[in-house]
DNA sequence: TCTTAATGCCC
DNA sequence: TGAGATGCG
DNA sequence: GGGCATTAAGACCGCATCTCA
């Protein structure tokens, strides 16, 4: 959301009010909970869990849930990628859920390299929730896209940390071990996108990327109903992503 | 992301 | 307290 | 030397932080 305080600004909390999703998961925070005004932590009907980085305004991720999870985990429990608070794991009756905020690799070759490493480090982790009879939802801001379909500008884009070759063999990886993105099973259209920049008027042209996924498990995917992109919502320079999952409590 | 200027390359 | 610069994306 | 392609540099937006009066 780039800075959670900035978007509570702009009326996070009267979305939040009128979608009642039963799960939120949102990125770049940008805050320690400490500086948070109250009104986000309480009196709006759901749970929240902060993972914050170290240094002070940068990444950092929140999960809001209606329901109270069964377990809940701040990182992965590496410590080279815990500090900087990129993710927060939480148990919920039918499935895990990883709400990540992947690194960016576009500052220099160390950053790209601690990207990768990151994919690298992330796949077999949840490759072993799965061999354990897991469900697993892999959700955020995946920092790359996948396809030419995914961003409005692939040519211009190849030497490009967010569309290198390296970068996309990742994600490639995570099919090629089942992992699905969901937004692509109900929708195969192309100008999609879920992140603009801000330079430039990208977004009112819509030279976008997406950039944000639901990759599920290929035995789960059977469960999901829908996945979307919600480009009319304002407030950051990505827009939500959805992803509606078949009740099976009853 | 886009514009501009500079460079390289082939005929 | 606020202008200006820096870091990061 | 004309035409065409690729490359490099700079301005561009926004949030949060820090420094300095």
């Amino acid at each position: 959301v780039n800075g959670v305080r900035a978007v509570v600004k702009k009326g996070l909390l009267d979305w939040l009010d009128h979608e009642r999703p039963d799960i939120l998961c949102i990125q770049e925070t940008k805050a320690h909970t400490d500086q948070l005004s109250s009104e986000i932590l309480q009196d709006h009907g759901y749970k929240t869990y902060w993972h914050s980085g170290e240094r002070r305004g940068y990444s950092g991720v929140a999960t809001f849930c209606k329901e109270e999870p069964l377990y809940v985990q701040e990182g992965l429990g590496i410590e080279k990628y815990d500090r900087e608070g990129r993710v927060l794991l939480t148990e919920h009756e039918d499935f895990l859920l990883y709400n990540i905020y992947f690194p960016n690799g576009q500052k220099d070759d160390v950053r790209l390299q601690y990207k990768l490493d990151f994919y690298d480090d992330l796949l077999p982790i949840i490759n072993e929730q799965v061999e354990s009879d897991n469900n697993v939802i892999v959700t955020g801001d995946w920092n790359t896209a996948h396809f030419p379909i995914d961003l409005a500008r692939p040519k211009e884009n190849i030497r490009t940390s967010g569309f290198m070759p390296v970068e996309r063999e990742r994600l490639d990886t995570y099919v090629d071990n089942g992992w699905v993105d969901t937004f692509r099973l109900f929708h195969p259209e192309p100008h999609r996108y879920s992140w603009w920049s801000y330079r430039m008027g990208a977004r009112d042209r819509n030279i976008g990327w997406r950039i944000d996924y639901f990759f599920v498990n290929g035995s789960f995917a059977e469960s999901c109903i829908d996945a979307d992109i919600h480009d009319d919502v304002m407030g950051s320079d990505h827009c939500p992503i959805s992803l509606s999952i078949e009740n099976n409590s009853s």
